[in-house]
DNA sequence: CGATAAATTGAGTTTTGTCAATAAAGGTGG
DNA sequence: CCACCTTTATTGACAAAACTCAATTTATCG
């Protein structure tokens, strides 16, 4: 979990972290809270103010250089970073080793919203330069301020945004419809009852060909084109909005890599 | 600003809206929540138990036929909507008319959290077939709980996803890269001292080609060639990661639509 | 039952990706 | 300080994927 080793002045706080392999020890040299260029001014200062200073957001500012990793994919972390100089990128891997550069946050910028919700951070974040950030342990505002439920659905948009992110960036027109597919599929699972393992077999879709398209980022044209190949391939079945998997394992292999809470 | 005309039991809450032209009245039945369908239960129960029901949240059922709209980006509302039963499609419009759909919202899932931190909806959302949707105005929440500063962040980060997702959806190369410009640009201004009006023309990118290509969904070859044709034109002057900018108004063009908080 | 909207299918064009070669910059060690 | 090596970036030729345009078929709705 988070280390809460030290509660300090609110000004200048340095806490080495922990880190595994792979990890860059970041520089320990004291830091100020005065050159930190945040936008609308000091983010912790705005959030313990907003609480009435009944709670209190412990910063915690490092020095980073260029390549060094602030979180990595499968880091459990609850915290939402600050940059107070330099740049970072923040970015996916696919199962082919391509990265998805999801943002790149520069001095001012806030970042790892997407990890609140979450036990542990989906995407990575790298320095680009020599960085300094302001690390806002957010624990406490998950556990006592908002429930559970609010930040995980926050985290909840925000994963599903970078998974159409990564389909438009890195997908083919196959690829994207399997995606879709295999998302609206388990979507209804979610809320339906039924038998089966992990996907409902009949999708019924609720929106056009061209809302489709309109999502994918394709032409309309190549929607059905796609949607005959499967067909034809045995895959599925397709009669206008209803379409029925009969291959489910194939359509995960030409989906790729999903991003999943 | 959002009506709070009356406060009444957890259960079953009917408050006809006033909408503008164009907007359907929504039904006026009783709905139970008993029907709701969403994950972990009704969200509005769980944010007033996080607050020691010092904060009661208004629940706000409606029904909407297909077609009809649930808001219009430029409409002004704080509140997040939960999916009862049904489903919506959430889009934005270029200014070529075409729409990019941001996502599909099905029984469960829970829309609206990028207009929390603004005043107004970016996107707009319409239901794909008749829809039960629970409104849960969150004003209090906005400023009694979060501050400002925080549900700003949020937007601001799902607004940036958004746009990445029109470009990648959208855009061919060279509007990509346009956009990406005048994004640096923009983003490098707000935190430093120019003399400019709204652009700081000339730019140091952090990230090498690759990066940028990962980002814009281009292969590294794209990127290249749209800087050298960029060049040619006397819109700008490229070296290595220093760009100046010449001609900011053709970048904005060939940029096109670009998603602002 | 007719009119309108939605979806499919084919042919040709354009954009972008891939592969390959080269050039330039930055970092390292002698 | 320079030579070397690695990383980064540029450029050209060709191939592949998807788009556009056009025609046709099939639903849906009044």
């Amino acid at each position: 979990m988070a280390m809460q080793l030290q509660k300090t002045s609110v000004d200048n706080v340095i806490i080495p972290m922990n880190r595994g392999v792979g990890y860059a020890q970041p520089s320990l040299e004291l830091l100020s809270c005065h050159s930190c260029n945040v936008r609308g001014g000091c983010l912790a200062e705005q959030l313990t103010m907003a609480h009435d200073h009944s709670y209190q957001v412990v910063k915690n500012k490092k020095v980073f250089s260029k390549g060094n990793h602030v979180f990595r994919g499968g880091d459990d972390a609850k915290a939402i970073y600050v940059v107070s100089s330099g740049s970072v990128k923040s970015y996916m891997l696919m199962e082919n080793g391509e990265e998805q550069v999801l943002n790149f946050y520069m001095t001012g910028d806030v970042f790892g919203l997407d990890a609140m919700g979450s036990n542990c951070h989906i995407s990575s974040t790298v320095a680009l330069e020599n960085t300094t950030l302001c690390k806002l342990p957010l624990t406490g505002l998950h556990d006592r301020v908002l429930g559970q439920s609010f930040l995980k659905l926050i985290a909840e948009n925000l994963t599903r945004d970078h998974n159409l992110m990564l389909m438009l960036a890195r997908k083919d027109a196959d690829g994207r419809l399997a995606s879709f597919l295999v998302d609206i599929s388990k979507r209804t699972k979610k809320s339906a009852y039924s038998t089966e393992d992990c996907f409902v077999d009949v999708i019924r879709l609720s929106m056009t060909r061209q809302d489709i398209a309109n999502y994918l980022g394709l032409a309309i044209e190549t929607v059905s084109r796609a949607l005959r190949r499967f067909q034809n391939s045995g895959m599925l079945e397709v009669s206008r909005r209803k379409v029925k998997i009969y291959d489910y394992n194939s359509l995960l292999t030409i989906a790729g890599t999903q991003v999943t809470c």
